[in-house]
DNA sequence: CTACGCGATGACAGTCACTGACATCACATG
DNA sequence: CATGTGATGTCAGTGACTGTCATCGCGTAG
C-alpha cells in the first residue's frame, strides 16, 4: 500500500476534516493529516497550497455553478433576478449534504484563519459574479453591488440553514433571505 | 538609542508599510521590519500578533467610530439610515489621508494573505454593526443584512475613492454608492 | 519481453513565522 | 540609594512551507 492508492486528494481532505473536528485546526499538524491519509507531508503540499486550502476543495465548482446560472439567466431579467438564479443553482449543490456542511462549518467557525480563507473565497465569488453581470450589460457600480448583495444573501442564508433545526431546503432559506434584503434596503 | 525610543508600535507600522511597498509583502521578513524600526523580531510580535496585523492597527478605532454613529443615530431612523450615519462617520476619518490610504491599499491589493486579513476586519465590522442595529430594536435577519449592505457600500465606496483621480470626498462617494445599492435592490 | 519515459511520491535540507522562558535595561517611587 | 515594574533583548524550539533529487508504479515503443 502507500504509494498509488487512488484518490490521494480526497483522502487528504477527509483526514483533514476528521482531525480538525477531533482536536481542532491549530492542534493538528500537516504531518498528522498526511499520515492518516497514508501519505507524507510533502505530498500534502503537492495537492493543497496550504493547511487551510484542504477544506475548500469544492469552492471552484460552486463558483462555476453560481456564475453560469447568472450568465444563463433569461435575457430580460433584472440584475438582482439573475443573481437570484445563481443562488438557486448554488443552493441545489448542498441538497443531502447538510451534515457534512454542518461539520465543516463548525470547524471553520472555531478558527479565525479558516474564516479568513472562507471570506476570500466569497470575495472571489463576488468578483466573478460582478464579471458575469457586466457581461450581461450591467454597468458599474451596479454590477459590483448586486454581486455583493447576492453573496451577502448566500452567506446569511447558508448560516441560517446550517444552524436551523428544521428541514427547510437551502433554496427556500435563500429565497427568504433575498426577500428580507429587498425589504430592508427599500426602507430608506 | 535602541531601547526606549518612543512610539515603538508606530515605528514598526511605518517600517512595515515602507518595506512592503518597496519589495513586497512576501519578500519582507519580520526581522527586517524590526531592524528598520530599531527593534528586534521578538519585540515586533509583542506589538502585533502576526506579520499581517501590522497594517491594520487602526481597524479597532474605525469600527468603534462606525458602530457609535449607528448607535447614536436618531431614534426613528430606519436601519439603512442608521447604517448611512455610520458610513458618514467612518468616511470622515480618511479626510486628508488619501495618499496614505492609496499606498496601503496598493500593498494589500498585491497580496492574497493581506486581502484575507482585510476581509475579516470587514466581517468583524459587519458583525459589530448588526449588534448595534439589534440594540436599536432591529430584528434578524434584517439587522445582519443591513450590516452586510452597509459594509458592501463601504468596501465599494472606499475602492472607488482610492482609485479615483478626482478629489471627491469619500463621504460623497459613499452616499452615491448607497444610492446605487438601493436602486439595484429595488430592481426585482 | 525489455528498455525507456513519465507522473506521482518519498526523503531531506533549509527558511521563516511565531512562541515560551529567562535575562536585562530604563525609569519611577520610596 | 534600593527596589519594583514594564518594555526590550537573547536564545532555543516548533511547525508551515519550499526546493531538490531520488525512487517507484505503470504505460508504451521497439
Amino acid at each position: 500500500m502507500g504509494r498509488w492508492e487512488p484518490n490521494a486528494r480526497e483522502r487528504l481532505a477527509k483526514a483533514a476534516l476528521e482531525l480538525y473536528s477531533e482536536r481542532g485546526y491549530e492542534q493538528t499538524t500537516v504531518a498528522e493529516i498526511a499520515k492518516r491519509a497514508g501519505l507524507t507531508e510533502r505530498t500534502f503540499f503537492r495537492h493543497y497550497a496550504d493547511k487551510r486550502e484542504v477544506l475548500f476543495g469544492g469552492s471552484v465548482a460552486l463558483q462555476d455553478l453560481f456564475v453560469n446560472a447568472v450568465a444563463e439567466a433569461p435575457g430580460p431579467a433584472a440584475p438582482i433576478d439573475a443573481a437570484a438564479a445563481g443562488l438557486e443553482a448554488a443552493a441545489a449543490v448542498f441538497d443531502g449534504r447538510r451534515e457534512h456542511s454542518r461539520q465543516r462549518q463548525a470547524v471553520i467557525a472555531a478558527n479565525t484563519e479558516l474564516q479568513e480563507r472562507e471570506l476570500i473565497k466569497l470575495a472571489s465569488l463576488s468578483a466573478a459574479l460582478a464579471d458575469a453581470l457586466r457581461r450581461r450589460g450591467v454597468t458599474e457600480p451596479a454590477a459590483s453591488l448586486t454581486a455583493e448583495a447576492g453573496v451577502a444573501v448566500f452567506k446569511v442564508g447558508f448560516e441560517r440553514w446550517t444552524a436551523a433545526a428544521e428541514e427547510r431546503t437551502l433554496s427556500q432559506v435563500m429565497r427568504e433571505s433575498l426577500e428580507e434584503l429587498k425589504a430592508v434596503t427599500a426602507g430608506g
